[in-house]
RNA sequence: GGGCGUUUAGCUCAGUUGGUUCAGAGCAUCUGCUUUACACGCAGAGGGUCGGCGGUUCGAACCCGUCAACGCCCACCA
């Protein structure tokens, strides 16, 4: 069959990947091998891939692959995951371009919508990982929400609340005033922002002066309860014990004080608003403080701000500004730069709120994730991470599990018609709990109200490891016993305490066990600027156009070469160029091979039998380094190895070795071992570029039905097969071809005109002087006493070869070009002898350190001897 | 404010317990080449005082100290 002579990428793509699904070849049950499972980290129901996903899905597809092909039981699991907050917003706009708002629906018209959604946009990532080549088992596609996992999360719920670690209560917790709900400590990024500090004027009552308070939210003041001073500031020792008169507010407050107030610190003055900041809230506590809640969940006033009712909190503090100055009572405005919390979804700013939510305990879980990090039982690749990880386990609090949305995990607590709750998974084992606690027999379902919250995304993903293989609802089923602990989990730093922390918490409070033994921390993908790719910057190129463009295994060649693991990877598409040429490469080398016509009695050449043997040792040597790296998850530096054992190794010296002279046949010995070359490197290629190599694979021998490289294995090596002896031999052959082709380009000869070669003073030949003939084109390799005086020369080792050229010799140049290796070698000499002649080197250092300089100074003396004697002769010429 | 990390060729990175000629790779650059597998190619070449300073050592890119730049994480100074 006729090849293109360029590889066309979208023409196989396809097909072969149908071909993996029709053969369930990604698919995986549990069996006698050893198990290999990786769980994706699930997208969004509704994201689109972009270059992140692109990064880690490659990476997990390459292990996986590999994996498969050292003969295990390769099961990589996807799935998505419902993303509540974010889903929940785009379902909220979405509705809001119909002209409905989510207050107008009830929860169950609003659900009915956002699975609508769900089932229109879910999955659409799913569909785009395939393009990329992702083996997974998709007949275990799951959702973070469906029926097997929302079991999951009830039953776990309930099991941490009976445990006594779950309690529900008031607390100051992260509002967010778009969204409506609640937030984690770590949903909230903080952010520089450039503010101004204002310096109010709180009268002292029945005085004459003012106490001047600094603070960046003056819009908080109709909240102060309290002023704070530090009882050891003598600059405001006037005002113990007084009391103080809210600006424009007139209620009258009384100082207190406590170390907690920082004297340096603007007037040493801080005003207490206890409903409205973290430290406020803890001085409110300690004092006994009321508690004045200005604010509505959505960032409006509220009627107990008493004025600007209505407003939103960022238009108060403009118009309360001008307020206090026509009142006389600012004193002045500072530019004044502080860090100020966001929202990480909808990137509005954080209100520090009261509100009963529900907490996780932390404690006990952050104990026993700890330690099987630290001491390696899970190991961190990058290891730098494992400090992060230590300073936050050791530093917790409690996690705020509920939101306040409606698309997620409802939270499976029945509040009682006479207070207090029951937690249970139905409302009739919580209505028979309830009489239970009430002792009421009367009760019915009717009368217990479900908590209208539902749950932290996060609290169905921490399980994910867990309930993909139903170990949550079924313990002990086959699955979970062969597929857990998983191996291998790829994913951002970014989500190391929201998602990677917490599996290894809920992998040891379910399992008893590591819910994998290995992470792997890729970087993020920034542009060649080091600019992060973003929607917003538009500098984030398509995956899929770029998979168009270059071919899916082109783009993860591309992506591969830049990802060492846990750097950033700088993108570009020339990146994706270089993995297109690659696959170039690899056709381009199969049509060479597979156009030469075979000859059933032709003898086999000797230099093509040792370039067999040669190839058979490097290729071994190389496999063995590519293992190396894979164990160390230095998976850029595997295919870097693998890529230079194609292109130079392959390419360009066993094919030139073994190539027939222009339309002659090939001897069948050499053209086997050929094709069995080219089939092991596209096995060790497979993982990185599946697509190509399972092309050209089904291409170098006829096939079954349903055969695939993916389910080959690839060869074990044993390092002492390796001859290394042959592989050093090989290395000179590689120096004295590059002499000749030296000499070649600088006289511009062709390499249809052959030449002589000839060795100054040694008795023997080069091993595989055959290699060299024919790679060289040479017509004869002869040792020879005396030099030719119109040669060219140069050195490999300490033994110096030449090629005689007659007329083409430039003398002059020869000479200026041979002095200077003797100048260089004179000043490497004298360096050498000066260390030798250092009695403390001679005397400090180990034998072999010194036995190898005066090895140096040997080698050196006598290449420069016989250079010298090269150039007398060619001065006679 | 605390902690961690990075700094090696134009770019992205290797460099294992300090010792084969103070340095390697890929890409990029430059020079040749219409050599019938591939110009998405072939054959070559140039390019680094290993961030600065100081120290330990016979010997330092590697160990120690210090300074600087950059990056990341954490943190309740309003």
């Amino acid at each position: 069959m006729e090849l293109a002579s360029k590889y066309n990428p979208s023409d196989v793509e396809a097909k072969w990947y149908q071909y993996w699904l029709d053969n369930k070849l990604f698919s995986s049950k549990p069996d006698s091998r050893e198990p290999y499972t990786v769980v994706i980290p699930p997208p969004n129901v509704t994201g689109v891939l972009h270059m992140g996903h692109m990064l880690n899905n490659t990476i997990q597809d390459i292990l996986v692959r590999r994996a498969r092909m050292k003969g295990k039981n390769a099961c990589w699991v996807p799935g998505t995951d419902h993303a509540s907050i974010a889903t929940e917003a785009k379902v909220v706009n979405r509705l809001a371009t119909q002209g409905i708002k989510k207050s107008d629906l009830t929860r169950d018209e609003f659900l009915k919508h956002a699975w609508e959604w769900t089932d229109e946009h879910g999955g659409i990532i799913l569909k785009q990982l395939r393009k990329l080549g992702a083996s997974c088992d998709w007949d275990r596609t799951a959702f973070t929400m469906d029926e097997v996992r929302s079991k999951s999360v009830n039953k776990t719920f309930i099991d941490l609340y009976n445990k006594g670690l779950i309690y529900r209560g008031v607390r100051m917790v992260n509002w967010d005033p778009k969204a409506l709900t609640a937030l984690s400590d770590e949903e909230v990024v903080f952010k520089e922002e450039h503010s101004q500090l204002f310096y109010l004027r709180y009268k002292i009552e029945n005085e004459d002066g003012y106490a001047i308070v600094a603070t960046t939210r003056p819009e908080t003041i109709m909240g102060d309860t309290a002023m704070c001073i530090n009882p050891n500031d003598p600059k405001n020792a006037h005002l113990k014990g007084k009391k103080v008169i809210v600006p424009l507010v007139g209620r009258v407050i009384p100082v207190i004080e406590d170390d907690y107030v920082d004297i340096e610190f603007g007037t040493g003055c801080l005003k207490v608003t206890p409903a409205h900041d973290v430290n406020d809230y803890m001085l409110g506590e300690k004092y006994n403080l009321p508690s004045i809640d200005i604010f509505n969940d959505n960032g409006t006033l509220s009627e107990a701000a008493g004025m600007y009712v209505g407003m939103d909190r960022f238009e108060v503090r403009k118009q309360i500004v001008k307020d206090l100055e026509a009142a006389g009572l600012m004193e002045k405005i500072e530019a004044y730069t502080n860090k100020v919390g966001f929202s990480e979804r909808t990137d509005v700013a954080i209100e520090p709120k009261l509100s009963m939510q529900w907490f996780l305990k932390m404690e006990h879980l952050a104990k026993i994730a700890l330690d099987p990090v630290m001491d390696d039982t899970i190991q961190f690749h990058p290891a730098k991470y494992k400090n992060t990880y230590r300073h936050w386990l050791e530093n917790i609090k409690d996690w705020c599990v509920s939101r306040q949305l409606w698309w997620g995990h409802r939270i499976p607590a029945y509040l009682l018609p006479q207070g207090g709750f029951v937690v249970a998974e139905t409302a009739e084992e919580a209505l028979q709990l309830a009489k239970e606690k009430t002792g009421d027999t009367t009760l019915t379902i009717a009368d217990l109200r479900q908590d209208e919250d539902c749950m932290d995304t996060w609290f169905s993903s921490w399980l994910w490891p867990i309930s993909l293989f139903d170990g949550i609802n079924n313990p002990d089923n086959e699955e979970i016993n062969y597929y857990y602990p998983t191996s291998d989990l790829v994913t951002g730093p970014d989500i190391i305490f929201f998602w990677v922390a917490r599996m290894i918490m809920a992998g040891y409070e379910y399992k008893g066990e590591m819910p994998f033994k290995n992470v792997y921390f890729t970087g993020i993908v920034r542009d060649k600027q080091g600019r992060k790719m973003s929607k917003s910057l538009g500098n984030s190129p398509d995956p899929i156009e770029l998979i168009e463009q270059y071919g899916a295994d082109g783009v993860r060649m591309g992506m591969m070469l830049a990802a060492p693991a846990g750097n950033d990877i700088l993108f570009d598409v020339a990146l994706c160029e270089q993995g297109r040429n690659f696959n170039n490469k690899i056709w381009n080398a199969y049509r060479l091979v597979q156009g030469w016509e075979v000859d059933q009695i032709l003898a086999q050449p000797t230099s093509s039998k040792i370039a067999i043997e040669w190839f058979t040792a490097t290729l071994h040597k190389t496999s063995l380094e590519i293992d190396e790296q894979f164990s160390q998850y230095r998976i850029s530096e595997a295919l870097m190895i693998a890529y230079k054992l194609f292109w130079d190794e392959f390419s360009s010296w066993y094919l030139e070795l073994i190539k027939p002279a222009y339309e002659k046949p090939i001897d069948a010995v050499t053209y086997q071992a050929t094709i069995a070359f080219f089939e092991e490197l596209m096995k060790i290629l497979h993982p990185f570029m599946p697509f190509i190599t399972e092309e050209l694979w089904q291409h170098t021998q006829e096939r079954k039905e349903g055969e695939s490289l993916m389910t080959q294995l690839v060869s074990v090596v044993d390092s002492t097969q390796i001859d290394q002896t042959l592989l050093q031999n090989f290395e000179t052959v590689k120096q004295i071809v590059s002499g000749v082709r030296a000499v070649r380009l600088q006289k511009n000869i062709a390499q249809k005109e052959s030449l002589t070669l000839k060795l100054i003073g040694k008795n023997e030949l080069p091993s595989f002087d055959c290699v060299i003939s024919k790679i060289c084109n040479l017509s004869s390799i002869a040792s020879v006493e005396n030099k030719d005086e119109t040669a060219a020369s140069f050195m490999v080792g300490t033994t110096e070869y030449a090629v005689p050229l007659g007329d083409l010799i430039d003398v002059d140049a020869e000479i200026k070009k041979l002095e200077e290796e003797v100048n260089y070698l004179k000043g490497f000499l004298l360096s050498v002898k000066k260390k030798l002649s250092n009695e403390r080197f001679v005397n400090n250092a180990p034998a072999a350190v010194v036995a190898m300089e005066q090895q140096k100074q040997a080698d050196a003396e006598s290449k420069i001897t016989s250079l010298q004697e090269t150039i007398a002769s060619l001065n006679k010429a």
